[in-house]
RNA sequence: GGUCGAGUGGUGGAAUCGGUAGACACAACGGACUUAAAAUCCGUCGCCUGUAAAAAGGUGUGAGGGUUCAAGUCCCUCCUCGACCA
């Protein structure tokens, strides 16, 4: 019966052979034939390549960076659209610990599924750009480009408190710790002073805070980046301590209110805590110390927590008035943050305020304008200046620059500006990472390899962990790779941390461009025609660290002259997520839908009965809630799973994966297939015919409709949804016309093209065409053919619709009035009553009568 | 606790320079076709009143109030959820 169906299976692999045979998607690299077109730089942040694989949740990253990369390759741009993979990583060493195998080894194996699995959705990339972060001849380039960082004396080493997990022998990242552990194995994790290497991100601080103004981002990204540099204003005060030589420094964002400090503050790990505490103090502040100095930031700094705090028994002056004010110590003041020392003003700061009613200590009112007594709320707002000497009656913003020019004029402070940005960790102690290009001599001087000798690659080691006396695992490696020695003959021993994953991922989008230059990171004619990028589309997850972390090497690089631009990323769009229904135990345990049966329409556990919470959230392996997009795409194709995707909410919503959603996309495109073919025979469908367009003027006109939609929202990225709407309007309405001018069916096949490349390009090649349809040219749409004779008016009485008038679409106010007032239906709702108004909306097609 | 964002049918979602609420699709229901089923095609589909069926009317975008000829859209208060920060 059906001999020819629409069968994806068939032609999908078949056209993805043909684009990769003719390299239908690479990108040209001689600078002369680039500079005839424009350019668009389309780029979806590469993945991390964990064993799991893709699951769909991965494809709303992609699937609207290849829609738009189609869209502009066919509106005449040269587009450069790569892929590759951020392969360095702690998960893959787990499984190289777990698997006796070497990491290099499942990496490989980990992207060959990746690139398999994306070959599979006909995803238009010039895959021979593809890059790999941690091969030799990827991360020779990173390790130069932190030489250059280094040479900029922005690496340095530093003793700092890091998350130290002894069981895995390494340092961890804040976000890899809750509650003392390690979020994935659950091994205890200590605060640990130790030597890392850091990168003085902190130098750039106002450079990545004003550049952003430069960017095409959504506010709320850029809110948050300005949020994390968290630049203050205020002033360094320096405090005297009574009977001491010692003196200390606080910074204030508000030296306005330096009358109303009543007690200062040392953080538990300032150096001046054991020097100044008096000795009858000495053994409860000890115990302190050592409590505070163990818990996170978080739970330090937490409101909700409950204050604590010790008196060293020590006085500072108040320069301002001599005031003895009473020296605490306090683990919400960080060590990290300003100076690790405050002044506190309880009667303006609502954690002072806590802290002081807490311990009894005096609160003093220096700025009037709060609602409730200062005793019984800070007042942190604007207001006047109250007994503080000679800044009474000043207004807030007054006072704080008076205070400054008169600490200044007594050698006392001066006017500072702080960050919340911290200088950035940048050593991990593991093995599957980049090697620092560098080497320690005796005498403790740092030597740099020279470039020439470049990459370092990472040594064969005989175990992924670190060794007996807990030196990180590159330290396993032989002598031969351990010790150096240098052209004068002294002998040195490498650097055996690594750097952090995100080191890779800092300049990838620069290596696309020149992917396999052997002499250069990437050439810089090519690097001056391509950048910025003009579109990246990623996780809301990564809003801060990677774009901070990438937009800060791209500044240093802009410094050496090695880049053009100022910022690397000029538009961005984070991609909603894909949720799905999950099972969990109130335990918290994860259960595979096949696991789950259903009993009085509750979910249950089907070994055990165990009642289940059922939940709809973001797709996960943790949670137990994945699809595989291979077997979506084994029964419905990749055409069908693109535009199912795209179809069910907007690019940047997160939206509920649905499995009998496919369905209605894929009946969609057997539609799209039965315009074309006789399903019976195989051939060409009855009713094409060579008439013009024009023959059929409705379906003609919904065409153009349809270019102009689809043309606006593919545009905007974000509507995508509504292109797809508009295009079922389209087949719906030609599947019921009597005749189909191939005409009009050619120009649709392209609005379908960048959406669902391999039904188009196959029903293109059926029609007789002979190239790729990705290479032909987006067309565009004829406003006259929209306009219409007659045009529906509504018409509504006191803003209630009550009826529809056909009228022609010349029709002028009066005549649309005169014809509303004449109508049957309205005149029943006016019905004697006067008329108060007659609005005429004509551009919206709209009257209005008030009665 | 703060900042930002979002609450629309049974479901995913359309419509925001204020101007026809529910496009498009899923599910459901009814019909045609079929020995039957699947597929396909056609139709109904917010809620309430009304009717044999219609016609017709009322009401409706988290809750309450306001501005306006007109509010899902703007303003105020509140509730819920999410993200980020603390």
């Amino acid at each position: 019966m059906e001999n020819h169906p629409y069968a994806p299976a068939e032609i999908e692999p078949y056209w993805q052979a043909v684009w990769r045979e003719k390299e239908a998607f690479k990108v040209p690299n001689d600078i002369e034939t680039l500079s005839k077109k424009p350019k668009f730089y389309v780029l979806g942040m590469f993945p991390y390549t964990s064993g799991a694989g893709l699951h769909v949740g991965h494809s709303k990253n992609y699937l609207p960076t290849d829609v738009f990369a189609n869209f502009r390759r066919m509106q005449g741009y040269h587009v450069m659209h790569p892929m590759g993979w951020d392969a360095f990583g702690l998960p893959t060493e787990r499984t190289a610990v777990r698997e006796n195998e070497h990491p290099a080894h499942i990496t490989q194996r980990n992207t060959a599924t990746f690139r398999h699995q994306m070959q599979r959705f006909g995803f238009s990339y010039d895959w021979s750009r593809e890059i790999d972060t941690s091969l030799p001849e990827y991360y020779k380039w990173t390790q130069w480009i932190f030489l250059r960082l280094y040479e900029k004396g922005l690496a340095y080493l530093a003793n700092v408190p890091v998350n130290w997990c002894p069981a895995l022998g390494t340092v961890l990242s804040n976000e890899e710790v809750k509650d003392g552990k390690y979020v994935e194995t659950g091994d205890p994790v200590e605060r640990r002073l130790m030597r890392q290497w850091m990168l003085r991100i902190t130098a750039y601080a106002d450079r990545l805070l004003d550049d952003l103004d430069l960017l095409d981002w959504p506010d709320g990204l850029k809110e948050m980046q300005r949020h994390w540099i968290g630049k203050s204003e205020g002033a360094d005060i320096t405090f005297d301590i009574k009977d001491s030589d010692h003196t200390f420094t606080v910074f204030t964002t508000r030296p306005d209110t330096l009358f109303g400090a009543t007690y200062c503050v040392l953080a538990p790990e300032h150096p001046l805590v054991s020097e100044i505490t008096h000795p009858d103090a000495a053994s409860a502040v000890n115990t302190y110390v050592k409590e505070a100095i163990n818990k996170s930031d978080l739970q330090r700094t937490d409101l909700a927590t409950e204050k604590t705090g010790i008196f060293t028994g020590a006085y500072a002056i108040n320069p301002c008035n001599n005031a003895p004010v009473p020296i605490w110590v306090a683990d919400y003041v960080l060590m990290t943050y300003g100076t690790g020392a405050i002044m506190a003003v309880p009667g303006h700061d609502e954690r002072d305020h806590e802290f002081a009613t807490t311990f009894g200590i005096p609160i003093v009112e220096v700025i009037k304008g709060g609602e409730k007594p200062i005793e019984e709320e800070a007042f942190e707002g604007d207001g006047v200046c109250v007994n503080s000497d000679f800044l009474n009656g000043l207004q807030v913003t007054e006072a704080k620059e008076k205070m400054i020019g008169w600490l200044e004029s007594e050698n006392r402070g001066a006017r500072q500006v702080q960050y919340r940005l911290r200088d950035w960790l940048f050593s991990r102690q593991r093995y599957w990472g980049e090697p620092f290009p560098l080497a320690h001599l005796e005498d403790g001087t740092i030597v740099q390899l020279p470039d020439a000798e470049l990459p370092l690659e990472l040594p064969p080691i005989d175990a992924y962990k670190p060794t007996e006396d807990g030196k990180p695992p590159l330290a396993r490696a032989g002598s031969e790779w351990l010790n150096v020695t240098l052209p004068d003959g002294q002998t040195a021993i490498r650097e055996t941390n690594i750097m952090p994953q995100w080191a890779g991922s800092c300049w990838y989008y620069l290596r696309f461009l020149d992917a396999h230059n052997a002499e250069v990171p990437f050439d810089t004619e090519l690097e001056r025609y391509w950048m910025p990028v003009d579109l990246y589309l990623g996780g809301a997850e990564h809003a801060v660290l990677h774009l901070l972390y990438a937009r800060f090497w791209h500044k240093v690089l802009y410094d050496c002259g090695l880049v053009s631009t100022k910022e690397p990323f000029q538009g961005l769009v984070n991609q909603g997520t894909i949720l799905a229904q999950s099972y969990q135990d109130d335990a918290g345990k994860y259960y595979y839908p096949h696991e789950v049966e259903q009993e009085n329409g509750e979910s249950v556990a089907k070994n055990s009965g165990v009642p289940l919470n059922v939940q709809v959230e973001k797709m996960s392996k943790s949670r137990f809630n994945v699809i595989n997009s291979d077997d979506v795409i084994d029964n419905y194709g990749a055409d069908a799973i693109r535009l199912y995707l795209l179809f069910i909410g907007p690019v940047t919503a997160s939206t509920p994966w649905q499995d009998a959603g496919v369905e209605g996309v894929y009946r969609f495109l057997q539609r799209v297939w039965r315009l074309v073919i006789d399903e019976e025979s195989g051939e060409l469908n009855d009713k094409l015919t060579d008439a013009a367009g024009t023959t059929e003027p409705e379906l003609w006109r919904e065409l153009h409709k349809t270019i102009k939609q689809v043309t606006e929202d593919t545009e905007s990225i974000d509507k995508m949804n509504t292109a797809i709407s508009q295009m079922m309007i389209f087949v719906n309405a030609a599947t019921q016309t009597k005749t189909l001018p191939t005409e009009i069916l050619k120009v649709f096949l392209h609005l379908l093209a960048p959406y669902a490349p391999h039904i188009t390009q196959e029903l293109w090649h059926r029609l007789g065409e002979t190239g790729f349809i990705a290479h032909s040219q987006w067309p565009t749409h004829d406003e006259g053919v929209l306009t219409t004779a007659t045009v529906t008016i509504i018409a509504q009485v006191n803003g209630k619709l009550r009826n529809r008038l056909e009228l022609p679409a010349d029709a002028t106010d009066k005549e649309i009035e005169a014809a509303a007032l004449a109508d049957e239906r309205i005149q029943r709702f006016i019905e004697g009553k006067p008329i108060r108004k007659v609005i005429v909306v004509s551009n919206r097609n709209l009257i209005n009568i008030v009665v």
